[in-house]
DNA sequence: ATTTGAATAATTGATTCAAAAGTTCAAATA
DNA sequence: TATTTGAACTTTTGAATCAATTATTCAAAT
């Protein structure tokens, strides 16, 4: 097997332990119980608990991102491209339990301040992918021309809370609900006509 | 001096000393020199330390959402309503350092979760003044005929999200501009024309 | 190039104890 | 009677210690 993929294989196994356990309560040996190794050999891969912490998170926030990154040259107008930014990274995480209860356990994976971010990079880029569909809407004459880096920022921030409100700190309220009336209300200051 | 008169110098030089030094390293005698009495005095007003830190709070909280709601007063239409509202809850923040420090102390005085959400009464206050202006806006005309409850919902969000950044998890950052921005956007959102 | 076992280093959790802070209350004061 | 106080009493905190657990390194083996 490559290393890559032991690679995978390991992140995968640490993410999941994580998730269930949180970080103190998950061991390197753990880790490699799980793999089927020993922990120090974990060693060789990564160098120390809180790179595997680390890199397994990043491992699994950029597969999100992938995803919605196919999933948006699905289409080719803007409009569509935004509704699929916004429904698709909330379902993607439905779908995945282990990212989920991850994000339960760490309250900090997701912070409206950047410059405190563990993760900076893998959210700036996905950004990055908000902000060129905002710039695109504007091209094509759909939306209004906002300013945008900071509406970029303010969606992304509006992004965030809905993460935050959703799993972080769910009430099992009517968070659906108010999902799609913000959407909607966003939709309409951001598009033309 | 009436009881009342003590009561609110206590709860002003505790909100000072808690802004400054926070609750633990805040004692009871610190709070009872600054008003000039002994400690055991203090518990003639209020039952405990944390009762005396939360009506603290809570009382200047209170201040806050009274100044805003006294300046909706001033004018009749609900879009210089919401405006005022807006803009205005974060110019007072501004005005009144104690209550700024707190907030950047205590950073779960602002939760979006309204379960856990010690402040909640308060706060649920500030969310229905702004309720009233939607639904002002929508009898009026002025305002899409959005869904009230779920709409307030988010709005309210946003602003804690607003706060969060601005002052919690200040980076020194543009969220002026991004609040310009945001608070552009939502508005064409929810104005006909 | 990868894996291992064994040794070492660092961290955690339980326990103790004295000092500091929180709380109560009967007596004093106004 | 309402408010305040000093002195006791109770609870919490922080530092110190120590054993057990966990993280990390590395030379030798595959």
């Amino acid at each position: 097997m490559e290393k890559a993929d032991k690679k995978q294989k390991i992140f995968q196994a640490a993410l999941s332990l994580f998730a269930h356990y949180g970080y103190r309560k998950t061991t390197v040996e753990d880790v490699a119980d799980k793999v089927g190794m020993t922990k120090s050999n974990i060693y060789f891969y990564v160098k120390n608990k809180q790179e595997l912490y680390e890199k397994s998170v990043s491992h699994a926030l950029e597969k999100w991102r992938d995803t919605i990154a196919a999933e948006i040259e699905t289409v080719s107008n803007a409009k569509e491209k935004f509704v699929i930014v916004s429904r698709r990274s909330f379902e993607y995480l439905n779908d995945h339990e282990d990212l989920r209860a991850l994000l339960m356990k760490d309250h900090d994976i997701f912070t409206l301040s950047p410059s405190e971010d563990r993760f900076y990079e893998v959210n700036h880029g996905a950004m990055m992918m908000l902000k060129e569909v905002i710039r695109q809407g504007i091209d094509e004459g759909a939306f209004y021309p906002v300013d945008v880096d900071h509406v970029t920022e303010f969606l992304f921030s509006v992004y965030i809370m809905f993460l935050i409100k959703a799993y972080v700190k769910s009430d099992g309220s009517s968070s659906d609900r108010m999902f799609e009336e913000g959407l909607a209300l966003i939709f309409r200051g951001l598009c033309k006509i």
